[in-house]
DNA sequence: TATTGTTATACTCTATAACTATA
DNA sequence: TATAGTTATAGAGTATAACAATA
């Protein structure tokens, strides 16, 4: 730092430094994305529904740590916007699966690509096999058993 | 996962990577912390405050990324828990100089070793050498010019 | 004219309780 | 009795505009 402080205790932090790194790529993340008016929890669902169609939101919360009465202003607000529909579960009256429309797979189809070219240049500091490392450490520590 | 959905591509995003992982550690983080009543911000301005004794809003501000507006109440109650002091700057009438009390040395003693051994165990799936890669693999994307 | 610290305020994100309809 | 989805609501966290005092 060109200030001077001492930061080296917050630095010896895994969680310091993970939230840290997360907040700037996350930052790139949203300026790029905002031409798509799509904001990180929007697309983590969207993608997800996309790779997954037929998902119910009971399977969107708990694979993306949402809870449920979040997740339906969410999805209230990306139906509006014709990116997916809904349709009733064949066996569960309760439970609606959901899947993208054509317009929703277009705009993913961009999206996505967009999304890892941002978070690809968040990380250009790394090389590919750094990246690589990098997921492959993280993972273990967010796929751990508690 | 056990729910047989497919997260591929959300997991070769550094950003999802990094984001579920800060996640984990920082939910056991602020489990750890409650005892002390700090959250996240709060302990990162105290530890930084105790280790820049006479540091200033302005530079927390930047340190930390806080904006101004959010540090003043976040300052004005550790202040009022007397973990914190504020003296006027001998050059500069407009700031103040922070530093910790009595209190808030013992409490922040304690405090620190509890932070870092909850962020090792929640990282403990890595070995102390993968920790240190992790660590600076992170911080060259954080550190890493715009 | 620019900066430090502040107030007021708004918007987003996250969390809890309680309801309905189905299982 | 338990679960999927929903409503209402409250609390954090984060953002901008504007001000007084000082540089």
């Amino acid at each position: 730092m060109s200030d001077g402080l001492d930061t080296r205790y917050l630095e010896s932090l895994p969680g310091y430094n993970t939230r840290r790194a997360a907040l700037t790529i996350i930052s790139r993340f949203m300026d790029r994305m905002a031409q798509y008016d799509l904001r990180p929890a929007d697309f983590s669902v969207l993608s997800l529904i996309g790779h997954n169609p037929g998902i119910t939101s009971r399977q969107l919360c708990s694979a993306l740590n949402i809870l449920p009465p979040n997740l339906v202003g969410l999805l209230k607000g990306i139906e509006k916007r014709q990116l997916i529909s809904r349709s009733s579960h064949p066996t569960d009256g309760r439970a609606m699966r959901l899947a993208l429309t054509a317009k929703g797979k277009a705009l993913m189809q961009e999206a996505e690509a967009t999304a890892l070219e941002s978070d690809l240049s968040a990380a250009s500091a790394l090389s590919p096999g750094e990246i690589n490392t990098l997921i492959g450490l993280l993972q273990k520590i967010y796929l751990a058993p508690t």
